[in-house]
DNA sequence: CGTTTTGTGTCGTTTTGTGTCGTATCAAGG
DNA sequence: CCTTGATACGACACAAAACGACACAAAACG
């Protein structure tokens, strides 16, 4: 399971460095062998192991074609998926055509989302998450629009 | 069960000190594992034993994610849970994303909630605790809003 | 075929994380 | 009231990770 939010930087050549938590279990599923793609809801991009995408990706295949917003949805993904290989020291060279698509800057944030990973600009990130935050300690809140959840 | 507010420390490196009342019950749970995630209604964190977060995550997993204030909340918490553990000194690392996102300075309060603890920068919990007064002893308090409590 | 751009590997520096230890503080018991 | 022990705290030293810089290789382009 990935977890967690990581601030993390983009070098001169695009690449990220994978924090060294995550290495150890990406080596072990995919063999360092990891697919980017872009998030079909969100600004960001999506990592997946290679394990683990071509579930993702056969369910992708399966879409209608006929359909405008499952033909959008399998195009989006499939037509921008790239794999892409963790070096040695724990890097993966996120390919230009999908950095700029996430607007990517030198700082970004990798979020574990058990799975996969996004990566976000840092700065659009702290934007979502100040909305969330406003949103969800509004008093204005209307509860039944929520989930009860007794942790 | 965690019960009490206690006021601790951060250390230089952003550990905080378990207080030793509570160790041996998170040893035995969850081998010193634990999840740091935001709260998703208040600018504190919360602490789950990994045992207990397993259900959490399961629940908030199964939030739709087409519902926008279920994606929200399920952001929240999922993507900032980070897996943190317990060292031979009962010691907490917290992230620094999760500090910065808290607001946490060197004087915090950890609450015991049960299951989980609340962490909070001390000077917001006093204000909290301070709003909390002045709205519950309220003349003007709608006493339908509450529910009645005979003890 | 040379030049420019893009990708890849290496290395040194800096930052961050982790473990250890000494001391101050507090509580309990004699 | 003093002693003893445990806890929390700060300080430090060491280890590991992340970062930036650079050098080189490969590919794209003219």
């Amino acid at each position: 399971m990935f977890r967690g939010a990581n601030s993390i930087n983009l070098d001169s050549k695009g690449r990220i460095a994978i924090p060294a938590k995550y290495r150890p279990s990406i080596t072990e599923s995919s063999a360092s062998h990891l697919i980017v793609t872009c998030d079909p809801y969100d600004n960001c991009l999506l990592i997946f192991t290679l394990e683990h995408w071509e579930g993702t990706e056969s369910d992708l295949q399966s879409l209608s074609n006929s359909k405008p917003l499952h033909r959008r949805l399998k195009r989006t993904m499939l037509s921008h998926a790239t794999e892409v290989d963790m070096d040695a020291s724990g890097r993966l060279l996120i390919p230009s055509v999908l950095r700029e698509r996430a607007k990517l800057s030198k700082d970004v944030m990798l979020i574990g989302q058990g799975k996969t990973f996004q990566l976000w600009d840092e700065s659009s990130w702290h934007q979502l998450v100040e909305e969330d935050m406003a949103v969800l300690s509004s008093e204005e809140l209307d509860s039944d629009d929520l989930p009860d959840l007794y942790y």
